[in-house]
DNA sequence: TCTGAACATGAGAATCAGTATCAACTAGCG
DNA sequence: CGCTAGTTGATACTGATTCTCATGTTCAGA
């Protein structure tokens, strides 16, 4: 549906200004940025990209691995350069700091408990949130 | 700071023919439902009641913890009446069904994570989605 | 290097969930 | 009954994300 145009892509992908910058203001940032917030900071560094493209390249990103996306509380989609092992996240809810963490033994868990309800192709999402050592201060 | 109106309600919560609505409608569609599903099947009871009076009920439902709120991946909130004890989900990512299931392991293994990395005040979410034995027939 | 067709871009319109506004309404206490 | 704080709902609004589509680019092949 909706063929319309935005055509389908038969599958190369091509190396443009716009894919570039968007990629590089992500791993420069470090942490999870909105779309907003990448296209500021594109515009801040005088990298004209239409917002429209950065949902295109992020969702493109996000789909071969290369970022993370965090759906947050408000709805709103947040992204990270992030490590391609799969992994979860600890986030602070007063700095939005962030760290990997990977949990051997929740894998297993989710995997025999969708299974032992009949369940296939199985993924799971886990997210922890607290208050980091540095907010507490 | 939008005084305006929608008022302080100073701690009493009225019984209004809505609130009921909303929530026996919710009761009996059993699984997860999104403020606009839950609005249509009290249109079609011949229950006329405003789409912000149901996502206002609902956000009152779920700060009590008699409902479940779920964010699903494309950003729309669902809601289900729930067990108020903590446990996670269990999607089917091509039905919608869902069983709650329960997981001391991750809990303890959540809670030791956080420390280990100087969190405090741990909350955790986790949702395993897969494909449900019915849909794969 | 030149070409062209497939791809990509962007400005702005369109969607869509959820929230704010605020005058009118009502539950429930006395 | 009468009063008043809590509620409601039509509707405007917000803010994120997607769609539209004319125009610009990339890059394989000649």
């Amino acid at each position: 549906m909706t063929d319309g145009h935005e055509s389908a892509p038969t599958g190369v992908r091509r190396t443009t200004r716009q894919r570039t910058a968007v990629s590089s203001a992500l791993a420069e940032a470090g942490g999870f940025l909105s779309a907003r917030d990448l296209h500021d900071r594109l515009a801040a560094q005088g990298e004209r990209v239409g917002i429209a493209t950065v949902y295109r390249t992020l969702a493109s990103l996000a789909s071969t691995g290369e970022v993370d996306v965090l759906l947050r509380d408000d709805g709103e989609s947040v992204y990270r350069r992030c490590s391609s092992a799969h992994h979860h996240h600890l986030v602070c809810r007063e700095c939005g700091r962030t760290e990997e963490v990977t949990g051997p033994t929740v894998e297993a868990w989710a995997t025999a408990e969708a299974e032992r309800h009949g369940f296939r192709d199985v993924r799971h999402t886990v997210e922890i949130t607290g208050i980091c050592a540095t907010c507490t201060l």
